[in-house]
DNA sequence: CTGATGACTGATA
DNA sequence: CTATCAGCCATCA
């Protein structure tokens, strides 16, 4: 598939996730059909800043937010986050944990 | 072609 | 818990 078609499906799979949910990279990679794009799917976030796009849901594997503490975009997720009701500690999500549950919480455990 | 870079990941220590 | 390290993929100088 083209990159075009890669970047829409990764977005798709982004909108997917329900409101005060969240998902990892690889996960919205592996959603996407794209296994093994984390990185992708980073960059697209990065170049797009889709409004419509809930970018905000998109953690890190160990469940973490992908900035570093205290930057722009770290205050910027974590308020967005705790807009929907989802409590954000030191940068880290409360009730998810590793890759396997971030998305198995939205999309089920197997698929 | 080669090496550097990055909103990444999993394994090890 | 944190710190490294080696993979990984796409893009760019």
């Amino acid at each position: 598939m083209d990159s075009e078609t890669a970047a829409a499906r990764i977005r798709a799979a982004i909108r997917a996730i329900p409101k005060g949910q969240v998902a990892g990279y690889g996960e919205i990679a592996r959603r996407a059909g794209l296994p093994g794009r984390a990185r992708l799917v980073a960059r697209l976030l990065s170049e797009n800043e889709d409004a419509k796009l809930p970018w905000h849901r998109v953690l890190r594997s160990d469940g973490r937010i992908a900035f570093p503490e205290g930057s722009k975009g770290y205050r910027e997720q974590s308020q967005r986050l705790r807009a929907e009701g989802v409590t954000v500690e030191k940068g880290r999500v409360r009730g998810q944990r590793a890759a396997a549950t971030l998305d198995s919480q939205i999309w089920g455990p197997a698929d």
